[in-house]
RNA sequence: UGAGCAGAUCGGGUGGUCGCGACAGGAUCUUCGAAAGAGGCCUGUUGAGGAAAGUCCGGGCUUCGUAGGGCAGGGUGCUGGGUAACGCCCAGUGAGGGAGACCUUAAGGCUAGUGCCACAGAGAGAUACCGCCGUAGCCGCUUGAAAGCGGAUGCGGUAAGGGUGCAAAGGUGCGGUAAGAGCGCACCAGCAGUCAGGUGACUGACUGGCUCGGUAAACCCCACCCGAAGCAAGACCGAAUAGGGGAGGAAUGAAGCUGCCCGCUGACCUCCCGGGUAGGUCGCAUCAGGCAUCGGGUAACCGAUGUCGCAGAUAAAUGACCACCUCGCGAUGUUUUCGUAUCGUAUGACAGAACCCGGCUUACAGAUCUGCUCAGCUG
RNA sequence: UGGGGAAUCGUCUAAUGGUAGGACUGCAGACUCUGGAUCUGCCUGUGAGGGUUCGAAUCCUUCUUCCCCAA
């Protein structure tokens, strides 16, 4: 990289990957259900990761689910917002460009600390790498 | 000291690191752009509730409809006041509950009409089953005869007693009577009228004939109120694709209805127009606003003056981590107990604004304040 | 977010304010060498609280749960 890319780099915020800004999230219920359909999946009792990879895509894009069912508005919010704070803590891991990810949550993240969600989220994104790396080598 | 009643307030605090939404400003470094500007960047300010909840009422606002009135349908229902309005609030009245502070109350009209009151019971707008009493003839007993006693039957009186039922035609007592009955009297309850007080609901006194079931959260009657839908309302901008309208060319017109003529539909290209989907922008937060003081009013509330500016998201902004403090809770140690030490714990209640307000209802760990009642003890 | 609707045995449904009925399922018995079919009997219910009423599944009210529509 030259010294003039990098300075542009450093300058310039719109490109890093800062997952917690509303450009690099999941908006339209059509888009949610595209990932759901076409993409793949990563499980944890907690938490689920699905990934779809586009192509053409500047900017990698997350959405954040809970179900209706886990609980009440503010639990639901609460969940919500803990995941984002995962998200944007491990934002280096996953892949700035190129892909599509839903980050849901199961009931049983409702009781869970917020350590015990980083160590699940941590296994789940190494999972995601390794799959990674076994597409490309094919 | 204990038990309780009513009302009001709060719903952890201080600081730090990283991060998010909104607003304002800055710089002109960078991306886009012809420019204006937008995004990024930097700085500052600000960012959930008493119920934000349920969506049970009322209003503002918006669109549609509407001459006016009525019917239908729905709602409210003691009186007076407050309010933009209400099914809300305040004050009062009646009824019910509590020893009391106080609490509860859909509480107009069955004497406008209609319906219903299962089972039981003789009878549930009407009654005589068992009874009680009178009377008529008959039978039996007794007797010299009459009278008397008993029995069943018919006719009549009665609403005392029995029984049924949630409820049986005012209740209790005395008189009265063939037996009874408000038939008469006293008290009580109810009804009607007159007078007095009160704006009124109603209250009090007197008089009267003595009386006429319950149910309107049954239909209904009476009085008052209500146009419908909802910010995903509505306004504006508006891609792709398909389709619509107009003009011109093709055109001395392809093809079809049809064998021919008229007539009708009308292939392909260019330009223009409007509707409108995805999507976007506005609506969008300055208010029936909060707080303080003064004045009016018993109060709800109203008026005046001053002061403050207090969320605005749209897969939806408040989170993660740390330190200390305070109250509570739990565990452990010590102690007869009071207490005290250490550790843990804000996962230590209910709960998240979504167009905006006024209420109601429901949920809620804990803390504080004010007034009042009852009981006990002490002075 | 806004609007609308529903709740009755395990399931599907009835029921003018007056004993909650029926079908299927389940259990027991009969019939049969055994099972099925058939017959007989039984079990099981008004979503929760409060009110009106002599009496509520039903009427009124406050909650709870579920479903549908608008996108």
């Amino acid at each position: 990289m030259s010294t003039q890319g990098r300075d542009r780099h450093e300058r310039d915020a719109s490109w890093l990957f800062l997952p917690q800004r509303k450009e690099h999230h999941l908006r339209r219920n059509k888009e949610f259900q595209t990932v759901y359909r076409q993409g793949r999946f990563f499980a944890s009792p907690d938490l689920v990761l699905y990934c779809l990879p586009q192509e053409d895509a500047q900017k990698s894009r997350i959405g954040y689910s809970v179900a209706r069912k886990a609980g009440s508005a503010v639990t639901r919010n609460r969940v919500k917002r803990r995941m984002r704070e995962l998200v944007r803590h491990h934002a280096g891991k996953l892949p700035s460009s190129g892909y599509d990810f839903v980050l849901l949550a199961r009931q049983a993240a409702v009781d869970k600390s917020f350590q015990v969600l980083e160590t699940t989220y941590t296994t789940l994104i190494s999972r995601f790498l390794h799959w990674c790396n076994q597409a490309r080598r094919h």
